[in-house]
DNA sequence: ATTATCTATAGATCTATAGATAATGC
DNA sequence: ATTATCTATAGATCTATAGATAATGC
């Protein structure tokens, strides 16, 4: 920290020292709204992780909800993005026949990939969007920035089962999502139920798992 | 609310007055709770909400916490003791071979009954649950009500799937709680993504889903 | 005589704004 | 000359406590 208040001495462009300041701040927003949501954080708290004063970030951004939003925003069209492309690929790859775990294979593994791959903020983001998911206003933000890629998997989940009935496939991504939002939320929970057997981190061992889980899941639901 | 406060007036005793303005207060904390967590309720309003002064609060409650604490288990002992019965007598029934599905359908079913017949402050508690699930301390507090139910399921799980590993049944889990506390949270995301084919209040919906869909999860889940 | 409820208020925070200061930009 | 950061502060809330008042209990 005080290292890094040295470095930020030395020179920098303008525009350098705007990117890497926002940056820490939506860092630092991002790990504490992660644990403790939208109003168990102060604008302070957040402000006192970057070390600046609380009314930079009211230089920064408009208010408190403005900062909760582009902290979703920011990592939501990289992780929409790569599942987009995954599921395009995907569907190019299966032609005609596309199975409902290929189908789940592409959005869940890649998404989790992402946070395995991405380190702390990444794993931050993830529980920050778990947190937010089972609210009402965070529900909404999920529809802005979720909706076409859940939507995509959606249209070969039909075609992998062209003769169930629309509710029967939403229900199942009601499942499926509801699953994955557990694992992003990284609560503990899960190691103490098993006695140390299973890690809330071991994104791994969800991804082992969690689409062939899912796949059959689904098939289950044939009338 | 007047009508309220004018029955208020008439006889009671101390006792039954007390049971009542707790249930009140505990009440108006659930529902608030539910829809913005611990930090997104202020005292003032329940206080409001209720009808009564803040400072009554302090007069029933320690503090804020303690509140929050009482709100999760005033009903937690009902769910856990009605699902643990279901386990027990579904245990009974199945003698030595249990299935996963069988024991999915006791411990599920008898969970969402208990919401669609409990009506609004049973569909408000089940939100409150499910907001409190995906947090650390909220997941703490899972782990004090609910432990024993769940090792109950596990056990039976485990009967059910003898060549399993203790790892996979956890995980099985791990998906099946996620499953069912979105559901919980009725968040209204599903109705928005299905355009209105699913409706988020419809347990019943989930009712006739979700027990099948895990169970073959797990199922698919044999190494 | 005890218990439920309300009044008054202390003390701490929190968000947000106005305006000063200290850097970088041409 | 513009942009990043800090100082000072207004105004609103929030939690919690002390102590008064108004009911019920024997």
């Amino acid at each position: 920290m005080s290292e890094g208040s040295t470095a930020k001495r030395t020179r920098r462009t303008k525009a350098e020292q705007r990117a890497e300041t926002l940056e820490q701040i939506l860092d630092a927003a991002e790990y504490l709204f992660s644990k403790n949501g939208l109003y168990g954080v102060t604008l302070r708290d957040v402000a006192q992780r970057v070390g600046v004063h609380t009314t930079l970030l009211h230089y920064y951004f408009q208010d408190k909800l403005s900062l909760f939003e582009a902290v979703f925003a920011r990592r939501a069209s990289v992780t929409s993005g790569r599942r987009t492309a995954a599921l395009e690929r995907y569907e190019a790859e299966a032609g005609d026949h596309p199975t409902v775990e290929g189908a789940l294979h592409a959005f869940l593994d890649t998404d989790l990939d992402l946070y395995i791959e991405g380190g702390e903020p990444w794993m931050n983001y993830a529980a920050f969007c778990a947190r937010v998911s089972n609210t009402r206003e965070g529900a909404e933000l999920m529809d802005v920035h979720f909706d076409p890629v859940v939507l995509k998997l959606v249209s070969i989940l039909k075609r992998a089962l062209p003769d169930y009935a629309d509710e029967d496939i939403f229900w199942g991504y009601h499942f499926v999502t509801g699953a994955l939002m557990n694992t992003l939320a990284r609560t503990g929970r899960i190691d103490r139920l098993s006695g140390g057997i299973c890690h809330s981190d071991d994104f791994d061992a969800v991804k082992k798992r969690i689409a062939k889980f899912m796949a059959a899941g689904f098939l289950a639901l044939k009338a």
